[in-house]
DNA sequence: TGATTATATCTTGACGTCAAGATAAATGGA
DNA sequence: TCCATTTATCTTGACGTCAAGATATAATCA
């Protein structure tokens, strides 16, 4: 089984041939993180979608779902969790909502404020996608054996601290 | 510099929790990738804005610059190479065409399709952002060594080769 | 040649996202 | 106590993308 050329490649031979000045090594590297995202997206989407669901609502409801009992958090903690601005979540929620999966009630200890919980009806819902979509992802990784998994794991890992110390994101 | 815990690890110990029937190992590097990715677009497209660019016209203009004398492709090919629908390149054509950075004209040997070619200003500026582009991907992955960003290279090919094999994406 | 099929591109409507700003409630001094 | 500030959430308008379908031209073949 031969590593043989893929688009990536194809494009940085052009640029190697257009640009020869450039060092394009981390394009490449750069390039397949963005392929393998836009792949794996598309895969889990497909499950997902089984479920009625997409990555919007899917992440909401996971959020909920593994923050344990009594699967309910602000939309603050949402946001936090999932990264999106408070017009997204708001937006997500609504959708949630209306297809009653989660219920949204003012938080009795602070007027500002929502409590976001899963309905039974989410609950069931967000814990039998979860389980597909966890077969799923291992099915995304079985070209690669238990030993390369360990190796790219922990490059990730160490480049998105890298990345992230200083974009000072994550936290 | 110790490789600390991260979000992406907090979010597997809930899963742990919440779910100990579930390896939620394959979840750790398919998040990483994308939050990697998040990072790495955001990091970039502050480059393309600098050059009055974002991905998606900076996408175009280095197709159109990689692809070398005399710097013109159908929107056909442009599709093909950026992996984007008809729709969202007539879309992206529009913006610029209207910024003077392409002409759009028609193919005098096939009445249904156009030519796409960069104004020289649209070369100039592609050209200088293509260099501040890289620059900036070398300082994206500075925090892994030469042996480390070969690995990782490997694997990611490996890896996409693998997936885009099943699901029949790329070629 | 004429009719069918294929190809190239554009159009339309919907979706999810974001940035910026609006609103309302809570908090922290003076 | 009252005002200024902060916090939590929602609203609005814009953007880039996609799927589906419209249109026009080219190619095929009977």
């Amino acid at each position: 089984m031969e590593n043989g050329t893929d688009k990536i490649d194809r494009i940085l031979a052009q640029w190697r041939r257009e640009r020869p000045d450039l060092d394009v090594a981390q394009m490449g590297v750069i390039g397949r993180v963005g392929r393998l995202r836009a792949i794996l997206m598309a895969e889990m989407d497909r499950v997902f979608k089984q479920h009625d669901l997409n990555g919007a609502s899917f992440d909401v409801l996971a959020t909920l779902r593994r923050s344990g009992p009594p699967y309910a958090l602000s939309p603050s903690q949402l946001i936090e969790w999932t990264m999106v601005t408070s017009g997204t979540m708001t937006n997500r929620l609504d959708k949630l909502e209306e297809a009653g999966l989660i219920t949204r009630q003012r938080n009795p200890e602070d007027g500002r404020g929502f409590v976001v919980a899963l309905t039974p009806h989410g609950f069931e819902l967000i814990d039998a996608a979860v389980t597909d979509h966890v077969a799923n992802q291992h099915r995304l990784l079985d070209g690669l054996n238990a030993d390369e998994l360990d190796q790219l794991d922990g490059l990730l890992r160490k480049w998105l601290g890298a990345v992230s110390a200083r974009t000072g994101s994550d936290k």
